[in-house]
DNA sequence: CATAGAATAT
DNA sequence: AATATTCTAT
């Protein structure tokens, strides 16, 4: 079974540049340590082979459409020194199977990326090269679907879906897009236009969004929820009673008459955990938002909703969580090079945010009105394409 | 027929 | 959990 050698290829391989991990992404390297690489390896993949949409098992695009990617691929030109070994890693496996390939993926990217790896080898150089590469998948192109090297079918092939990787840069990229056009009008064509990456396909968008909008729905309602909450506290002196859902006072909610900006009052838009975002008028909205790692002391115990760890979780790779001297951690931002500079403000930027405890005041509001005037000389890279 | 968005599947 | 794919309404 397994045998289609070509398949089984090893698994490392992504070592190659995602050892640096310098923030973001070296994770994968230590799971595998344990060992399995049988897990890793999702048998089904190995059969499949044929799409059922439309049959025929050729190798779809190969050559062609890796060669696509990495010249133009994507990668563009940003580069802005996020992290050099950034995120994306290679994770976009293509590998076959039309279709079912990748029902335990989660299991298979963090711990086994085994399959992924195998006989890809040029995929995953290119995706991870990049990050920002969306590390995308098949541009559309392929056209030549039918006719393709009859050699080896099963082995390599596939490649139609290929997750995007959502890289924290991709993703302020595509926030970015959203404020410009605004919320409402932020539909998947517009924003795909604003971003300019062609390899990301209208229905990759229109995921993202609408995770994004859901996400966003969360994050205001846990901001209702806090707001009702302080409010309460200032009522009855904090007696609050502990009820999750304001279900006491429902009306309050429309009356959020706490120490802060109202949640989303005003602006119909409000950017969400990226900040940058020019309009003036609503820095200050976001001005209650901070990276997690810049939060000083866990929430002082009335804080009722704790950190909401639905947006991001998966480049999460907080630093924090390293071994002590752990060598891949990077310098906070002693120095004044601006690649330096950028990869700071990438790394914050792409870490999980966490609503300001009421009380509380951020550490150092200075270090965070630098990065804001940094952004403001954000380098958005033009696009890859 | 194409798009957007929600629902569902992987 | 994150994306993709499918379904439905427009």
């Amino acid at each position: 079974m397994l045998a289609v050698s070509p398949l089984r290829c090893s698994n490392d391989e992504r070592q190659g540049e995602m050892e640096s991990c310098p923030d973001g992404v070296g994770d994968f390297s230590d799971v595998f340590p344990g060992g399995n690489l049988l897990d890793g390896i999702d048998f089904d993949d190995l059969f499949v082979g044929i799409e059922d949409g439309d049959v025929l098992p050729d190798l779809e695009m190969d050559p062609e459409l890796l060669a696509e990617f990495s010249v133009s691929g994507c990668s563009g030109g940003e580069e802005s020194a996020e992290k050099n070994a950034s995120a994306s890693v290679g994770k976009v496996e293509g590998n076959d199977s039309g279709r079912r390939e990748d029902e335990e993926e989660g299991k298979s990217w963090a711990s086994g990326l085994v399959s992924s790896s195998c006989q890809t080898e040029e995929n995953q150089e290119i995706l991870s090269k990049r990050e920002e590469a969306v590390a995308v998948n098949p541009p559309p192109k392929v056209a030549d679907k039918g006719r393709k090297s009859s050699t080896q079918p099963k082995a390599s092939q596939g490649k139609r879906k290929v997750k995007v990787d959502w890289t924290p840069d991709l993703h302020r990229r595509f926030v970015q897009a959203v404020e410009q056009l605004g919320v409402d009008k932020a539909v998947p064509s517009r924003i795909l236009e604003v971003m300019g990456i062609d390899c990301l396909t209208r229905h990759n968008i229109a995921s993202h969004l609408q995770k994004y909008r859901s996400h966003r729905k969360h994050l205001l309602a846990r901001e209702a929820e806090a707001a009702s909450w302080s409010q309460r506290r200032q009522m009855h002196g904090g007696a609050g009673g502990g009820s999750k859902r304001d279900h006491m006072n429902p009306w309050l909610k429309h009356v959020p008459t706490m120490g802060f900006p109202p949640p989303t009052p005003l602006q119909p838009f409000r950017p969400l955990h990226v900040w940058g975002h020019p309009s003036p008028t609503v820095d200050h909205s976001v001005m209650h938002m901070w990276p997690k790692h810049l939060v000083p002391s866990p929430p002082p115990p009335w804080a009722p909703p704790p950190p909401d760890p639905y947006w991001h979780p998966h480049h999460q790779r907080v630093p924090t969580a390293l071994a002590p001297g752990t060598p891949c951690f990077q310098q906070p931002l002693a120095t004044t090079s601006k690649e330096s500079i950028d990869a700071a403000i990438g790394d914050i930027l792409s870490k999980p945010w966490q609503p300001l405890p009421i009380g509380l005041k951020p550490p150092s509001l200075d270090s965070v009105l630098v990065e804001l005037q940094l952004q403001g000389i954000s380098k958005i890279p033009p696009n890859c394409a």
